[in-house]
DNA sequence: TCCGTATGCTTAACGTGTTAATGAGATACG
DNA sequence: CGTATCTCATTAACACGTTAAGCATACGGA
């Protein structure tokens, strides 16, 4: 069917069952089903998952310049940009330039951030921890191992 | 640091900790690095990750109506028809409407996308091969598992 | 048959991903 | 010093994610 439909040669090798590529649509699924159990709970609360992934990494590490965040938020720089602006004018975050280095822009929590921390946080536990619970702990932690392990696999 | 940062107490529960939600930032790492291999390959060829799958999908299973190609390929629908208009341009696909049902679009592969197929087709799946050479092929299936059962985990 | 509902796709609006280019500040070297 | 280069942040441009709304078609009950 598919050589009537394009045209194939039938002696033609056929690349499409072997490129399976079942890996990257499984990861996309699963991080799509993950996100499905937090993102009402953003929802309600009036961010997005993104956003509080940098508040969470802000009351983790404290003031940190915008490349730090990006980097252990996994937010191009591009995108933290137009979100620091977001952010900052609902008071969420406050930016500073970095004394000593003025090309470096200091990022912390502002007041209306800490408040959110402290409603999304006891939530975000929580599904976290049923999440972990009717998962099972072990198979979660090998999981994050297997993960962690591919993403070292450097081309 | 944090308390003085944000002005919490410090008697207050400290949800910052706890909510390490390792997993997410996993999944999404993974799929960097997982896309990271593939990226170049496909831009040298001039198509972006989803559109692959649109082709690859299209070539799987043949001529499609658009619903089952979201579901298949996990892209909204919204996007899909922003995509099949770019695609059809290009004559990667071509698109006709359902006899029997006029609100269906039927989705197939066109003369251009069995082109790419058969040029990206061989590169992806050495991609791939060498991947899961270098991973394990058992760990690659136990993670696929894995993700495939974190899927299943409804809300 | 008619009308209300459901379905499939499209459009719109806003946000992030991605890349490339730009601007401002820091650093190194002559 | 002063210039070339590097780094960090920003902007721009285009594509997809996400939600909600709109539109055409199909379906089902009165």
């Amino acid at each position: 069917m598919l050589c009537d439909a394009v045209g194939m040669q039938d002696d033609a090798p056929d690349h499409t069952l072997a490129t399976r590529r079942a890996l990257p649509i499984a990861l996309l699924r699963a991080r799509e089903a993950m996100m499905s159990h937090f993102r009402p709970m953003l929802d309600r609360h009036g961010v997005n998952e993104h956003q509080w992934r940098v508040i969470r990494v802000l009351a983790e590490a404290g003031p940190l310049d915008a490349s730090e965040v990006a980097a252990r938020t996994h937010i191009l720089a591009p995108s933290l940009t137009r979100m620091i602006k977001a952010m900052a004018e609902r008071g969420l975050i406050s930016r500073a330039r970095d004394e000593g280095d003025g090309r470096r822009v200091v990022l912390m929590i502002a007041p209306a951030g800490a408040d959110l921390l402290r409603k999304v946080g006891p939530d975000s536990t929580a599904i976290y921890a049923d999440l972990e619970a009717r998962f099972g702990k072990d198979r979660m932690d090998a999981l994050i191992m297997l993960l962690d392990d591919l993403s070292r696999l450097k081309a």
